[in-house]
RNA sequence: GGAGGAAUGGCAGAGUGGUCGAAUGCACUAGUCUUGAAAACUAGCGAGGGUCACACCUCCGGGGGUUCGAAUCCCUCUUCCUCCGCCA
């Protein structure tokens, strides 16, 4: 959510950047400044009411005291109407808070100034590439022909169980599995991040914060009988453990890491673009979370980048770096890089991770602030990462490591799979 | 699931209808003293709205009510604690 005395202070230029969205905010944005300025003008003559109605009440308390009972009976009255112009005067303040603030929901994050214009992921601009694409065997498989030869996923299984999105993994698919959350966390925690494991549900406020409501209400799984949500990712219960909280600035950079499974709903696409690992209801996930002193988030977020590069040259996979431009931008982000590991037997390029800074936008919501040099609170701002996302990863192992008899194992994962290759 | 108790500032903890945004202690910040530190002493020290700055307003777990007036009384929800039951 957009800070209001922003709003006020940068009007036009919020309108202008917003473009690069494409997004028509003036009318919005218009409709935000009134009711602010409703909201103050409301605000005011509530205040001067109840001042006037405190004020009152104190001398009343006095008059009794003093035996002068009939005096104070006629300051009641006067007492009466008081409070029922400020029950009028209140209610309208809450319904023009509640617009407003329904106002500002549904403003997206302002996009930073190096966010290139756009309106698809064909505007991405690529930032990075590295890695060789291999030559793969004749015959390459894709890996979701892979996962039925080596009999390591089984997607009718999950089927039987739960519906379509909801793989099984098993045997050495299973261990593979554990092995890269293994690894994820190792290399997390070495880069200074503290391994937390969180709720797999959580409640709405926690999802308001986040940003996920009410903006992608449809996208998570609610179980209605106790009004949870489940997680679609692991930034919505490790950045809500900072929920409302004034930390003290020399505690930044805050950094967390966990390993949960991810549930989406994910209407709609059907095809190829969804055969196999490449779009679940459920995976599994390991994610980054950043708190950081403003100045430093851009900073930090270079750093989260070349994290995550760090972990794919050990895999040892080709992959290339995404800045996406706005029509592909989150609602909360003010900026994002995209990973994309080339996925040979499919010829195409997966998504695996995606790193942002949403600068104050989460941390409005979250009331995440913190104490600067003159003793005032202010917003800290909040990125996150996937470091990685698991079912695309595999996607891009099991395809590019594949051989006539098997698929090798990179050899950083091999003291944590135990095998040194999969047939 | 049943019975009882509780929720107050960073923490501990007083406050049971008015002068209470709230005693006191600890922690914290600044200063004095000290070569420096500790101790001692002095001062400051919750959050939000509002204002050029004051004033002023709101917040004692959340919501609603009673009252001229609520941290304090009533209703309700949530959470925690104790005991019983069940249980990985």
């Amino acid at each position: 959510m957009l800070q209001l005395p922003l709003i006020r202070e940068h009007q036009n230029e919020i309108i202008g950047s917003l473009k690069k969205r494409n997004i028509e905010a003036a009318p919005l944005v218009e409709k935000v400044l009134q009711l602010d300025e409703e909201r103050r003008a409301l605000q005011t003559k509530l205040d001067a009411t109840l001042a006037e109605s405190n004020k009152l009440s104190k001398e009343i308390g006095n008059l009794f005291k003093s035996g002068k009972a009939q005096e104070a009976t006629v300051l009641k009255e006067k007492t009466g109407t008081l409070k029922e112009e400020s029950k009028l005067l209140g209610d309208d303040l809450n319904t023009v808070v509640k617009a407003l603030q329904d106002l500002l929901y549904q403003i997206p994050n302002i996009p930073h100034s190096s966010v290139p214009a756009g309106s698809t992921d064909a505007d991405n601009e690529e930032v990075f590439r590295e890695g060789d694409i291999p030559d793969l065997i004749a015959g390459a498989l894709p890996h979701w022909e892979l996962a039925k030869k080596y009999d390591i996923i089984d997607f009718e299984l999950g089927v039987k169980i739960s519906g379509a999105g909801f793989p099984v993994y098993k045997g050495k698919g299973a261990r593979l599995q554990r092995a890269l959350i293994a690894y994820f966390l190792d290399k997390n925690a070495a880069a200074g991040y503290t391994e937390m494991q969180v709720p797999h549900l959580v409640n709405e406020a926690s999802g308001y914060a986040t940003g996920q409501l009410p903006d992608k209400e449809g996208q998570m799984y609610h179980v209605g009988e106790d009004d949870l949500y489940l997680i679609p990712t692991a930034e919505v219960p490790v950045t809500n453990l900072l929920r409302g909280e004034i930390v003290d600035q020399k505690e930044f950079p805050i950094c967390y890491t966990a390993y949960t499974p991810c549930f989406r709903r994910e209407a709609g696409s059907y095809g190829a673009h969804v055969r196999g690992l490449n779009r679940l209801h459920q995976f599994d996930k390991v994610e980054i979370v950043r708190a950081e002193h403003p100045n430093n988030s851009y900073q930090a977020l270079d750093g989260m980048v070349e994290h995550i590069k760090d972990i794919l040259r050990e895999l040892k996979l080709p992959f290339r770096v995404l800045r996406l431009c706005g029509g592909d931008l989150g609602f909360t982000a003010a900026l994002t890089f995209d990973f994309e590991v080339f996925s040979t037997a499919q010829d195409r390029w997966l998504e695996i991770s995606s790193v942002s800074n949403f600068e104050t936008y989460q941390a409005n919501r979250l009331k995440l602030r913190f104490k600067d040099e003159q003793g005032k609170s202010q917003l800290a701002h909040t990125l996150n990462g996937s470091s990685l996302a698991l079912p695309r990863v595999l996607a891009g192992l099991l395809e590019n490591y594949q051989t006539e008899d098997g698929i090798e194992i990179p050899e950083v994962l091999r003291s944590y799979c135990g095998f040194d290759r999969i047939d």
